[in-house]
Formats: C-alpha cells, sequence, structure tokens
DNA sequence: ACAGTAGAGATCGTTGAACAATTCCACAAG
DNA sequence: CTTGTGGAATTGTTCAACGATCTCTACTGT
C-alpha cells in the first residue's frame, strides 16, 4: 500500500474554476465509451425492455472485446438498465410494478425535499423555466419524443435544487429506469401530454418562492403519474390474462 | 433480440410464494463473491483511503484473474468506494469536505423523511430498538468498533421505515462511504459514543407515533455529526498548512 | 547546484484464444 | 403429455501478449 492517509489534503487550487474543464482532459476508456452508447440506445428503446444483449454479437458490432464489453454491462447492470442472470447473460430490465412504486416513493422523497426548500429566487430559475418551455415547444410541434425528454430534464432540473451532486446522480438513474417503463407502455406519447399545465403550475409557484405550495403540487403531479403507470401494468396484466384465457 | 415487449406479464406463479427463495438458488458469480470481499476489507479497514489496489497483487492473493478482478473493481468504483484513474489504478476513494457535506444533505433528506411518515406502530419498531439496544450493550463493554457498526445500523433501520428497496440500498451505500470518512479521522472511537442518549430519544418519539418530533430531533442530529466532521477537516486542513509552512 | 530530459521498469488497457460450466432446444422414450 | 437425453450455443473464467501510460531514476547541460 503505498499511498498514506497523510495524503488527505483539503485542495485549495492554485487556480480556482478550471477544475471544472478536468472533465474535458480526461480521456475516456473504451469500458465508458461502450457503456455509453449501450445507454444511449437502451434509452431510446433500441434494446427493448426484456431483449437479451449477446456479448459476441454486440462485441462485433461495437469492434470491443467480450472482456471489455462485460466490464460495462457491469456498469449497466449496476444501474439497473441491465438484469444479469448468470450464465444466461444480460438482459434490458423489465421494470415490474414494484419497480414503479418504488421508483415514485423515491421520487416523492427527494424531488419534494428538493422544492420544498425553495424560499428565495434561486439562481437556476432560467433553467427550470427553459426547460417546461421547451416542454412547450414540443407539444406545440407534435414531436412527443421531444416531450417526453423536456419533461424528464424537467424534474431533473427541480432535483438539481437540492445542490447535491448525489442526488442529481440518483435522480439522472431512476428517470433512466422510467424510460424503460415508458417503452413498455402502449401509447407513450399521450402520457406527458397532459401534465404540461402542471409543470406551468409548478413552476410559477417556484417563481414566487412558495416551497411548500409547489411541493403539494409536484407530490400530486407524482402520485397521479404513478397511478397511471400503475394503471397501465394493471391493463397489461388484464390483457395477458384474457389471452392466455382464451386458448 | 429474442425476447419481444410481450414477455412482460405479471406472472401468478403456479406455486405461490416460493418464488421468495429464488435468492438461495442463484449462486453468485465470482465478480460478485471478489467484489464482497473487498468491500468488506474496505469497510474494516484493511485497506486505507488512498491505498492503491493493484490488479496483479490482488488477483494472486484472491486466486482470480485480472480481467474478473476489474469487473469487481468496476463495481465498488460505481459505489463511490473505489476511484478509478486512467492507467494509474484504483484507488481507496478519500471522500472530501464536500463528499461529507453532500453525504449528509442527502442522508437528511431520505432519513427525515423516513421517520416524518411514521404515525402508528409498525412492525418494524422492535428491528429499530434492537440497534440501539447492541450500541448500548457495545458502548457498555467499551468496545468502539461495534459501537459505530450498530450505530450505522441504527439509522438503516430508520430509513428502512420508508419501505423503499432503492431507500434502503441509497442508505447502505451512503453509510459504507461515510466509513471512509471515519477511516481518515484521528478519532474515531468517541465519535458515535456521544450521540447514543440521542438515539434513545429518536427511538422514543417513533415508538409515540411522533413522526414529525422523530424528524426534528433526526434532523438536528445530522446536522451537528455533520458540523463535527467537517469540524474535523478543517483541523486536518490547518495541521498539513501548518506541517508545510514550517519547512 | 539545478532544471530539464531521456530511458528503464512497472502497471494499466485491451485484445484474442482457449476451456470448463451451464443453459437451451429439439427429439426420442415412456 | 411429461420426462430424459443428446448436442449446439453461450456464458464464466483464465491466461498470455502487446501497446500505451505513468513513475522514478539517472543523466545531461547550463
Amino acid at each position: 500500500m503505498t499511498g498514506t492517509i497523510d495524503d488527505v489534503v483539503i485542495e485549495d487550487s492554485a487556480v480556482p474554476g478550471l477544475e471544472a474543464d478536468r472533465g474535458l482532459v480526461s480521456r475516456k476508456s473504451t469500458t465508458e465509451r461502450v457503456a455509453g452508447v449501450l445507454r444511449k440506445r437502451i434509452a431510446e428503446g433500441f434494446f427493448l425492455p426484456g431483449g437479451r444483449l449477446s456479448e459476441q454479437d454486440i462485441g462485433n458490432a461495437l469492434g470491443v472485446s467480450r472482456n471489455t464489453l462485460r466490464e460495462a454491462f457491469r456498469l449497466l447492470t449496476h444501474e439497473r438498465l441491465l438484469a444479469h442472470e448468470l450464465n444466461r447473460g444480460v438482459f434490458v430490465r423489465i421494470p415490474s410494478v414494484d419497480d414503479v412504486v418504488d421508483i415514485y416513493r423515491v421520487r416523492k422523497i427527494i424531488e419534494c425535499a428538493a422544492v420544498r426548500g425553495v424560499t428565495a429566487k434561486p439562481a437556476s430559475f432560467a433553467r427550470i423555466k427553459e426547460k417546461v418551455e421547451i416542454g412547450d415547444e414540443a407539444a406545440r410541434t407534435g414531436n412527443w419524443k421531444d416531450l417526453g425528454t423536456a419533461n424528464v430534464w424537467f424534474h431533473q432540473e427541480l432535483a438539481a435544487l437540492s445542490g447535491s451532486e448525489r442526488v442529481n446522480e440518483l435522480v439522472g438513474r431512476l428517470t433512466a429506469e422510467l424510460r424503460l417503463v415508458f417503452h413498455i407502455m402502449a401509447e407513450p406519447r399521450r402520457f406527458h401530454e397532459r401534465y404540461l399545465p402542471r409543470n406551468h403550475e409548478i413552476l410559477d409557484r417556484i417563481e414566487a418562492g412558495d416551497g411548500p405550495g409547489a411541493e403539494q403540487l409536484l407530490m400530486k403531479y407524482l402520485e397521479d403519474a404513478e397511478e397511471q403507470l400503475v394503471g397501465a401494468y394493471a391493463d397489461r396484466a388484464d390483457a395477458a390474462r384474457a389471452a392466455s384465457a382464451a386458448e
């Protein structure tokens, strides 16, 4: 063990404000780049929930070795985007109803807490407003895909009010997981549209510095969205039951 | 892609209640077992923060190949226990002051929300009480190490009141990360002791079904703990500054 | 004496091949 | 219709190899 504990120095940088560019300097390993590609593909529905990701095929397609690919799989499995079954391979995860309920349980806790703390106008107002307007524009032009992503961004900005790196990361993961849910839903397009006016209401309360008010609206918002998704799952189950009974 | 979206069936098993044993059947991959070993070693301080984990050495010591070991490293890096530096290797992470602040930010949100929701007596009361008593016993016998872990368990039980799998996992990760912080502190033994009576106070309020009351106490508890840790970091920084100035 | 540099050694990043273990699928047998 | 039983396909894991990158030392020139 080379390093000792005394390496713990609270670094006050000699060139403040430059550390932000560190991300631009640091190259990324192949594993991370592969994971990024797969993450994007999963998000956009190229790999559908339940589908298997063959080491051989994807390795060939991306031009990376099996070992490197497996490391990327581990990353995404850890993010709950993939499910790893021993000796069977990795599959795009199929969130269960319980998952949906749990995801919203966490979202209620996190996002509501972030919004509740709002009192004065923080600097990130513009960012939230921006996301709402992007959503409006997408709805006006009928671009349902963009509407969905704008909505996701909106909620990520809300969570960002907490000012916590870990909260941001967590919410990012949760929404990525939710995208899987949307992909297994029959009609995802209209899902986000009905929540557009409520985005405005929440933004208004935040702009007014009314944290508790915004929280109340957001809580109701999340409860409704959850109920709708759970309902969609129940419909699927009913349909499956009816189909198997009809044989 | 073999599986289709229609695989999403809410399975009503032919043998209800047996799926719970699925975890017992599934063996674990070598990667996961290795990750488990490393996780434990890091938690108990065998690998100290800042120390480098050589692929070669640890691979030989554990009798696994470099590839398998690297997969395990990815897992732990994702949990923020290890830090991965390209072409330099993996190191036991050294949490910064910002990390400590952020960890407590999240803990306040999560644990307080979990505790706030308590109204009637849930079934998990006994579990919480148990953890408090384990802490008492450890303090009585002067077993500071056990006191620390008992305290961690206490908070994990508090978080478990939320009834969310994801919250449990998150808090588990945060406390694992906090253990790193404790390892770089000079005198970790006495740290937990002073919070013992406050554990009792919080437990009392929970048993009384007074969620908001418990939340208030818990919030103060977390604020004090955070302040103490941040203070310890500042001391370290001062000491480092003095040392370098004396040369 | 000192800054800069070249090079050797160590370690990581990534690949490719190999073999064992396991699962999957089709087909035969009861 | 259910229960073995093969063989093919895929994953789990190891090993060896080579280029890339970092680290440290020793050397050079001023």
